[in-house]
DNA sequence: ACCTGAACACCGTTCAAGT
DNA sequence: ACCTGAACACCGTTCAAGT
C-alpha cells in the first residue's frame, strides 16, 4: 500500500525544495510534516535531521524563494525593477513574502536591502535620510506583497477569482451610499482591478515623492 | 483548587474583550483556547456557542481593534493623520494588522478604505486614478504596519530591544564590506532606528508623490 | 437559549533504537 | 552520520448531556 520509503539520501535542499512545493500547493496553513514526510517518502525523524523545527523550515523556503528572486533579477537593475522582480517572485510564492523581515534577519532579505541602500547612493537623498528611505521602501515592496487586496491563495483559477470579485463587487453597490460615499461607486473598479497595477501605482507614488524631495527637507507635520 | 465558575453570562462582546487582552499578552501563536477559557472560567463549548471558531475569533478581535482606532479618530482627520490614527492602535496590538483586509472583508477595513478614498476626492487627483490610489494608500499603512522592521512582540522591554538592536548592528558591522556596502555602513542607523519613523518617512514619500503627480499623467515605465 | 466537559482528530516534536 | 516510526504533548473542535 504505502510507497517505497526513498532509497537516496535527503538534504537540507531536497527538504527545502520538496517544502516549497506543498507550501505552493497547500499554504502555510495546510502544509504539515505529514504531507512532507509522505512527498519524500520519509519519516520524520529523518525532517528533524536536515532542520530544527518547522519554523526554520519555512523561514529557508521564504529565503530560497527571495534569494532566486534577486539572482533573477541580476545586479544591474534600477529601483524600479528591483522592485517589481522582487513582487513578482514572492506573487508566486504568497506564503513566502511575510517571513522576508531584516530582524531576525532572513539572509537575503539583507541582501534586498542592502541593494536597495546602494542604489539610493546614485540619489541627490542626503545620506543621512538613506537608511530611513531605504527600510521604508524595502518595507513597502515586501509587506504590500504579502496582503494584496485578492489573496491569490484563497483562489486557484481566473474565473474564480473574477466570480469573486464581482461578487464583493455586487455587495459593494449596496452598501448605505451615507456611510459608504466612495465604495459605493468604486465597485466597477473592484470587478476590474489588478493587484500588479495597485503595487506599482504605490511605487511609483513613492519614487515620485522619491525624485521631487530628495533634495529638500521634512515634509511637513500638518 | 480550580476557580469558580463564572456566574455572569457570555456575550460575543466579553469573549472578544478577553480573547483580545491574551493576544496582547502572548501574541496569535500563544493564543489559545485553554487560555481564553480559564480567563473566562468557562469551558470549550460555551466559547463556540458564541463565535464558530478561533480563525473568527481572531477576525472579531482585529475589527474591534480597527473600530476602536477609526472611532478614536474622529472624522475630520486629513489622509496623513488618519494614517497615523491607524499606524498606532495597530502597533498597540501587533497582532491584529494582518487580519486588516479588505477581501474577504473586515467590516472596518471597508470603512478604512472608504475613508481614504474619499479624502481623495477634495484633491486633483483624476477619478479613475482614485480606486487605485486608494488602496495602494490602504495597502501602505497596514501592510507596513504588519511588518516593522522590529517586531514589538519579539521585545517586551525598551532595554531589551536596544540590547537586541545593539547586537544586530555589530553583526552589520562586521558583513562583508564587498557585498554589503550600504549595510557596514548603517548599523548606527539601525541602533538608533524608530519603526514610526520609518513609517512616517513611507507614508510622506507616498503623499508627496500624491502631491505632485496628482494633476499629471502616469509615472514613466522606464 | 446557553453552557458543560469529556472525547476526538490532528499535528509538531522527541527519542530510543536501528544502520 | 543519518534514518525509523511509535509515542507524547498539545490544541482546535465536536457533541451528547445538562439547565
Amino acid at each position: 500500500m504505502s510507497p517505497a520509503r526513498r532509497t537516496e539520501s535527503l538534504s537540507r535542499e531536497v527538504v527545502v525544495t520538496a517544502a516549497i512545493e506543498l507550501l505552493d500547493e497547500h499554504g502555510e496553513r495546510g502544509f504539515t510534516f505529514k504531507l512532507l514526510t509522505e512527498r519524500l517518502r520519509t519519516g520524520a525523524g529523518a525532517v528533524y535531521w536536515h532542520v530544527a523545527n518547522k519554523e526554520e523550515l519555512v523561514r529557508l523556503c521564504a529565503d530560497r524563494v527571495l534569494g532566486d528572486a534577486l539572482a533573477a533579477a541580476g545586479p544591474e537593475q534600477d529601483l524600479r525593477s528591483l522592485a517589481l522582480s522582487v513582487y513578482d517572485a514572492l506573487d508566486r510564492h504568497s506564503w513566502a513574502a511575510r517571513h522576508v523581515i531584516v530582524l531576525p534577519s532572513l539572509p537575503h532579505a539583507l541582501h534586498l536591502l542592502d541593494r536597495i541602500g546602494t542604489l539610493l547612493t546614485g540619489t541627490p537623498l542626503p545620506a543621512e535620510r538613506r537608511f530611513l528611505v531605504a527600510t521604508a521602501i524595502f518595507n513597502y515592496v515586501v509587506s504590500v506583497t504579502a496582503q494584496d487586496v485578492v489573496r491569490v491563495a484563497t483562489v486557484d483559477t481566473a474565473a474564480g477569482r473574477d466570480a469573486l470579485l464581482a461578487a464583493y463587487a455586487k455587495s459593494w453597490e449596496s452598501l448605505d451610499p451615507q456611510t459608504f460615499p466612495f465604495l459605493t461607486g468604486a465597485a466597477t473598479d473592484l470587478r476590474e482591478h489588478d493587484d500588479r497595477d495597485q503595487f506599482v501605482t504605490g511605487l511609483d507614488l513613492l519614487l515620485d515623492g522619491l525624485r521631487h524631495q530628495s533634495g529638500g527637507g521634512q515634509p511637513g507635520e500638518g
